[in-house]
DNA sequence: GCGACAG
DNA sequence: ATCTTGTCGC
């Protein structure tokens, strides 16, 4: 069973998760990866509007492959809402259940959310790594904060997105003639390299490519077919 | 004070 | 995030 460091409690206020970001914030590490990647595992969540019950999941895949290794999937309540640059208070604790029942130990951790492309540096990814203490990156469908020159329509093009002088992560194509996506390390690893993973991840390459790279996309559906009772929890 | 605002 | 059909464009 994989097994993670319990940092601090989940059931805060927002003014106190804001003060535990404003203090975990320093421990993020950001440089290259020590280690190579074989697997990388993807999370989400989904849940039915107005209700507290969520269906979290992760799906582990093999780089090189994108080959499943294992997925699992469970059902869980959220009680913290969400709030914009609050949002792994919200979805965490979830994941964590479900990172609990993996039999494998994922390399590198993509997150749908952001990691350093944050109001404080410490979005989901950079959060959930301190917590994991392993390699992981945020790819988000839209931006929180930050700004960026649209990058070259070619799949790969990318452009950095910057807040307040600093560059935060990068609009990327993952896709030709299509929105980018948004990337940023989380701890323990570095922009380049949540780049290159990200386009590895991307099934263009294999000719079934969608914007959103596999592990997320793959994660979104199982989580989603948990959701309507299409499958069971692990 | 006003507008923006991951999932 | 979720609710939903058709429809514009490559």
């Amino acid at each position: 069973m994989a097994t993670y460091q319990l940092l601090h409690d989940w059931t805060v206020t927002p003014t106190e998760a804001v003060a535990l970001q404003q203090q975990l914030r320093h421990q993020i590490k950001i440089q290259p990866l020590t280690k190579p990647v074989e697997t990388i595992a993807g999370c989400d969540i989904s849940f039915n509007k107005f209700e507290e019950t969520v269906y979290a999941g992760i799906v582990v895949l093999r780089l090189d492959t994108l080959e499943v290794i294992e997925e699992v999937g469970v059902i869980s309540s959220a009680t913290f809402p969400y709030i914009p640059g609050l949002l792994s208070f919200r979805e965490i604790p979830s994941l964590l259940e479900a990172w609990s029942k993996l039999k494998t130990e994922p390399d590198v951790v993509m997150f749908d959310g952001h990691g350093t492309a944050h109001p404080r540096r410490i979005g989901i990814a950079s959060h959930a790594g301190l917590f994991l203490n392993r390699p992981t990156f945020g790819c988000g469908k839209s931006v929180l904060v930050g700004k960026y020159d649209e990058p070259a329509p070619e799949r790969g093009a990318w452009s950095p997105m910057t807040h307040y002088g600093e560059t935060i992560g990068a609009a990327l194509r993952t896709k030709n003639r299509v929105n980018p996506v948004y990337v940023s390390p989380g701890h323990l690893i570095d922009l380049p390299t949540a780049i290159d993973l990200t386009l590895r991840c991307d099934g263009v390459r294999r000719g079934y490519g969608y914007r959103i790279p596999e592990p997320t996309r793959r994660t979104h559906n199982l989580v989603n077919a948990l959701r309507r009772g299409e499958r069971a929890p692990d």
